[in-house]
DNA sequence: ATATATTTTTAGACTAATCTAAAATTTTGT
DNA sequence: ACAAAATTTTAGATTAGTCTAAAAATATAT
């Protein structure tokens, strides 16, 4: 009985960092990581003060003083008021932790049968797990799986983000097959209405009309079940016409 | 692409707890599961200040002040300059923690094929974990496993520890059979040790003769190979009486 | 029993991460 | 182009967890 043995507890609020060997936070993962997404959904354009105030929880005056910091280890491009981009250094911490994140949900779906709606949370802890031998060990267990749960691209063991070519079903046209690829909006609430008509990744669908009513989209789901989803529902959903 | 969402990131150190939602820190968390595992080590003794200085790594100025804290908070019971024990409220917090530290260990032996040697600290970052659905399913995952890969029973899910009744192998008298169930130290070099000599949880072992020489023990193992430990190993190698 | 040694607590200080309020800078609208 | 609005940064505080040094309490040893 009883663990203990020497060290115990070494714990807490630092680590040292997979990446260089430069003690980072939970926190500062978090920065990085949020960086990361929200550039890379504007397309490389720069991430502002309130943006991150908004996705940390936090207030602006806390994001100024992180963002100070982060660009003293040199993680991000920072220039007053100018908003933010991330470094080499920054863009590899925070493709580890979406790396992680992304493998720990594919997991708790594929291993625990968690549903899709219910994993996030959860992963927002794993993803901060500290362990090269264990994020080589999962990928390999998991059989080293590419998409994530909601049809996110894993970026691979060395930090390269695989790029991907979907579109909107809402600019996709008329009678047009595609394929279900993935989402642009995480919320359980979305994902559990996407479970109830059915429409999960790789199934495959086409737009039958647009409604001159609300705009609401008239789909064809896997040849088969017709059914309307709102015009927001088809905003979200990211698809990929049929690689022949 | 792009993960987001609303609450994208709520972390860090304070999270609810699964017992009393009451808020917890991780910090917290482990000095209730070292508390609980002292004090279980001294057979119910109080521990001391200076004990868990050295179980958590910091001077006994912090410790002091963190059980001010914990006192504060009704989860340990403390009479200053007396050490302490664990209150109901914190001994269910530390069986928690116990449980996922255990649960994680098997999950990263049976599952990902790691040492019994290379877990502890991987599993010291993952008890911190907080979802009780994640932890059911992870039991449900492993088929309630009953012990960690040290030997050292898992709490269950209401917070019960079930008692086990392990002897030293320096106790057993000469020629008495018995299964190796555990071990009393976690090092990686004891459990690396253990590995070397093809002394595994489970095997049979008998002690033929101490010598005189060193008080090494001669033992038999497997009803078949014949070596020599230490006195410092038999002390620390939990065994069992063949229950027939 | 009393002096000495050990252990524990307190006092005061530091860092990371956060906040509110105020100042500085940039953007927008006419 | 310039005033008003919005955004961002700075200033000054707060909290959790830690530290060192000093004081207080307890244990030990003759
Ligand atoms: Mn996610
Ligand atoms: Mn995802
Ligand atoms: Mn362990
Ligand atoms: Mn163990």
């Amino acid at each position: 009985m009883a663990i203990s043995c020497g060290l115990l507890a070494i714990f807490l609020y630092y680590r040292l960092s997979t990446v260089d060997n430069q003690l980072i936070s939970f926190t500062e993962e978090n920065y990085l990581k949020i960086i990361y997404l929200l550039t890379e959904r504007h397309n490389g354009n720069e991430v502002s003060t309130n943006q991150l105030a908004e996705h940390t929880q936090t207030k602006a005056a806390s994001v100024s003083d992180m963002l100070r910091k982060l660009a003293e280890k040199n993680y991000i491009n920072y220039r007053k008021y100018q908003g933010v981009t991330l470094t080499e250094a920054g863009e590899q911490i925070a493709l580890s932790v979406i790396r992680k994140h992304r493998l720990w949900e594919v997991f708790l779906v594929e291993k625990l049968g968690f549903g899709w709606d219910e994993i996030h949370d959860i992963a927002e802890q794993l993803e901060h797990i500290d362990s090269k031998e264990l994020t080589k060990r999962l990928d390999d267990f998991l059989e080293n799986p590419k998409f994530d749960p909601h049809g996110d691209p894993i970026p691979d063991a060395k930090g390269k983000m695989p790029s991907v070519s979907y579109q909107k079903l809402s600019e996709i046209p008329l009678n047009q097959s595609v394929v279900m690829m993935g989402v642009s909006v995480h919320s359980p609430a979305f994902l559990q209405h996407l479970d109830k008509q059915q429409i999960t990744l790789g199934c495959d669908l086409k737009v039958l009309e647009i409604s001159d009513f609300d705009k609401s989209y008239g789909l064809l789901l896997n040849n088969d079940i017709r059914l309307f989803v709102s015009n927001e529902v088809a905003r979200n959903l990211l698809v990929q016409v049929q690689n022949s």
